[in-house]
DNA sequence: CCTACCGATCGGTAGG
DNA sequence: CCTACCGATCGGTAGG
């Protein structure tokens, strides 16, 4: 419905691309830094997580989210300073709530094991539930721009910590290795949107088979509780 | 280095998409239905394998296809049908190479656990080894066209097959649902090139801790070999 | 937040 | 396999 019209490309003035030249890159999120354009920006965020989660960075067109969100294409830029910026608050605000909400889920629980299960119901909850900011954004590497990837990576570290922490502290057999039992945990957990069916297993037993398969005590002969 | 030049644009003939109106669709594959163009094809194969593996198959054009095969991007079709075609055709070829080489693994054992073993290291070799066909596609579905997934997700099915058998054998504790518990492993697996550090542990002793994690024996008491 | 665009890039094609 | 394109779509922008 737009532009078709080639008569009417008069001698169009020259523009690079100096916008945002004023400090600050195009990851820098929002074009207002005080929360003003609060609502309708919490909107944006919250249609833009769910469309990344479905088709990926690159497969969602900023017109997909402006179409969504009743707007305009170009309006959205009022809102937000580019696309790469928007994934990335995305990203990092869907970690920092999932990042509370495990902690708050283990912390009154001293047994290890029991730790463990609580953290992983939690993160089965968060990536299958499509509810507002704690979303399965947490997995879509391969599609996004380089530049956009480190920022995702360091993010992704901090949030993990908290998982290195829960492994840390289960009484594993000395065969098994930590780092590649936690990266491995971590994977399924991040992924679970990805190969969970609406099926026979609730949510809470999907954990549950998760933490049974991962559990392995090292008093041997011991396995499950 | 191309068309930019309105003036050429004398009445374009109006061209709808009619293309391959005679039988067959998209996502039919070869051009050429004999093996004719056979080498040069094959490059195409694995280079396209190459690029979707690394960036997804949004993110790889035609275009970034063409340059690392040498041809110019209009070239490319002389070889491939579209782009769907190509993708479909390289990830069912890169399934049956693998069901191929992983039930050659198999074959010769007959302890579940042994069985288990051999088709994981076969498995993360294959993810691991970005050799020819035998690639890491198979988890690119977040940004693929939907008529393209469920051809794809045809071809997964049958290729999940041989897992469902082997994971049928282990002697397993009755706690444990065996459907979970392959898609789990299957999903490790699959994407092991997205979780896999080049690091300490060699592929066979990745192989080997995912066997340890997922090794549960039915009789009470015992866990690890 | 809309109007009205832009330049780049995309998958793909006709004709040689 | 190249030349020379096409129409669609992309992220993004100036100016109101």
């Amino acid at each position: 419905m737009v532009a078709n019209s080639d008569e009417m490309r008069r001698a169009a003035p020259r523009r690079q691309r100096t916008a945002r030249e004023h400090g600050g890159t195009a990851l820098d999120a929002p074009t207002t830094d005080d929360g003003q354009a609060g609502e309708r920006r919490q909107e944006i965020l919250e249609v833009a997580a769910q469309l990344f989660a479905e088709h990926g960075y690159r497969s969602t067109s900023i017109r997909d989210i402006a179409d969504r969100v009743g707007m305009l294409p170009g309006s959205l830029y009022y809102h937000i300073r580019s696309k790469e910026a928007l994934f990335v608050e995305i990203h990092d605000k869907a970690l920092d709530a999932a990042a509370i909400r495990v902690r708050d889920a283990i912390e009154p629980l001293a047994d290890p094991w029991d730790r463990l299960l609580a953290a992983c119901e939690e993160m089965v909850e968060i990536q299958l539930n499509p509810g507002s900011l704690t979303l399965p954004i947490m997995n879509i590497f391969r599609s996004v721009p380089p530049e956009v990837k480190v920022a995702l990576l360091r993010k992704r570290d901090e949030f993990e910590t908290i998982f290195r922490l829960i492994v840390e502290d289960l009484p594993l057999p000395a065969e098994l290795d930590r780092s590649i039992y936690r990266i491995l945990l971590l994977r399924l957990l991040n992924t679970a949107d990805e190969w969970y069916h609406e099926g026979r297993l609730t949510r809470r037993e999907i954990a549950g088979q998760i933490v049974a398969i991962f559990r392995h005590d090292a008093a041997r002969g011991e396995t499950q509780a």
